[in-house]
DNA sequence: TAAAAAAATTGACCTGTATCAACACAAATG
DNA sequence: CATTTGTGTTGATACAGGTCAATTTTTTTA
């Protein structure tokens, strides 16, 4: 649909090493290109995909922000994930080639259309590619058994502090500072994704505010003590033992 | 070591249906058959792979069961899953080739051992065993962003009730009551899992009894209205509407 | 620029689950 | 068989976080 169709390719990405198998030859380069099939844009407020979708494509988040969440039928809903620009979206569609989960944009957003039939033809013949694609998914797993330990063992203050390090550390991972970051989300996206009401985040971002660990600025946030906040996600409960 | 060495074959494998994928050739079929390296046993409380050892194999569970925990530095630990037979694990190893996590027999087991460069080779040249892979790994996204929506939105007796459906919807898919099952797991391992300490869940397990939805004794659960169980997973905390 | 809607904060109070403790029961051990 | 140890149940009490409500701030819309 865009008049000036600028040419897509992985390559030239500087998200490339976040996306992409490292040490790829130029010739697998140019047919890992291929892959990319198109892009899209997403406004904010916008579904790349809702949970009942067919599948057929992962998403790579070129710019913007995402939300993924799970909607009970009885319309519970919890956020799974804030997805930021070089992760993969879409990988819940594979089992059962429709989409379970609703990917939300948090803010204007664009992702590379990776057709999976693509990838997996692909993956058979490049290795690194395949491997590439297997660790995307370990790492999904991974990640998902740490928000459970979170959500399965931690207090307010241990899981909003781990999701302000992940956070910053995701960003940072991108040139982003260390110790500065705007929150996407609203506190009750926050509290739906750390299994708390809005009213505990902000109540303890207040806390934290006092303990002179963050400046909290509405959805600017500047972290004052990193160590502080530490200390909070793996000191548990204990006082002083 | 075993001196009678049993040809170990998924072709003749009862739990085929589970672990591999359907349609496969007859010669397909023999090469998958190579996959399986080995079988190990591994008897009640032994580990089959730890956090920190070495990725090397996916296991397939032939019999026995086992729970999956991970360990945080402060000695808080969660159970991220349990495992019975066809079920594969050792998935969390991929992502940064050692595991992440630690898998126990709760019960005396064996599995089979397949090797992760072979399964990657195989899949390769077998698309549809590659399209199996990727299923099984997108099924454990899938399922852990539904244990994510027990642990933050729903409360104690919900959580139990899903578990119960939950163990006995996968049980009677091997071919077990629909009514009856035997937990292998302890109150406190069943709490870790679902986010709570033992006493919320043996007490939980007291008012099911009390409102006539199970019979419990020890271990043996059998439920006597499934329905009664299922109503209380998806009527959230409304009382009436 | 005003009005309305959405988001965030804060307080008062309530409740579900944790905690602590006592006891019962079952399985393993000598 | 008795003893120990692990596991499960139940009660009393505490408290973290939920709920409800009022208010402020910000954003959106008219």
């Amino acid at each position: 649909m865009n008049p000036i169709s600028i040419k897509v390719a992985c390559s030239n990405c500087n998200l490339r090493e976040l996306c992409m198998p490292l040490g790829l030859s130029e010739i697998e380069m140019e047919r890992v290109d291929e892959v990319v099939a198109t892009r899209r844009k997403v406004l904010r407020g916008e579904n790349l995909f809702r949970h009942g979708d067919k599948f057929s494509a992962l998403y790579a988040i070129r710019t913007g922000f995402f939300k993924t969440r799970i909607c009970a039928e009885d319309g519970r809903d919890q956020v799974t994930g804030f997805q930021m620009a070089g992760e993969i979206i879409g990988l819940d569609g594979i089992v059962s080639d429709q989409h379970t989960c609703d990917a939300v944009a948090l803010e204007d957003a664009e992702v590379c259309v990776m057709p999976f039939d693509r990838i997996e033809e692909l993956s058979r013949e490049i290795t690194s590619l395949q491997r590439h694609v297997h660790k995307i998914m370990s790492r999904e797993i991974v990640r998902e058994n740490g928000v459970m330990l979170l959500l399965g063992s931690m207090r307010a203050e241990e899981r909003l502090a781990a999701f302000l390090l992940n956070l910053v550390q995701r960003l940072h991972a991108r040139g982003f500072s260390q110790s500065e970051l705007v929150l996407r989300m609203t506190r009750e996206e926050i509290g739906s994704y750390l299994g708390l009401k809005l009213e505990t985040v902000s109540r303890t971002f207040s806390k934290f505010v006092d303990d002179g660990l963050v400046e909290v600025k509405q959805r600017h946030v500047r972290i004052l003590n990193s160590d502080g906040l530490k200390h909070i996600v793996n000191s548990q409960n204990c006082q002083s033992h």
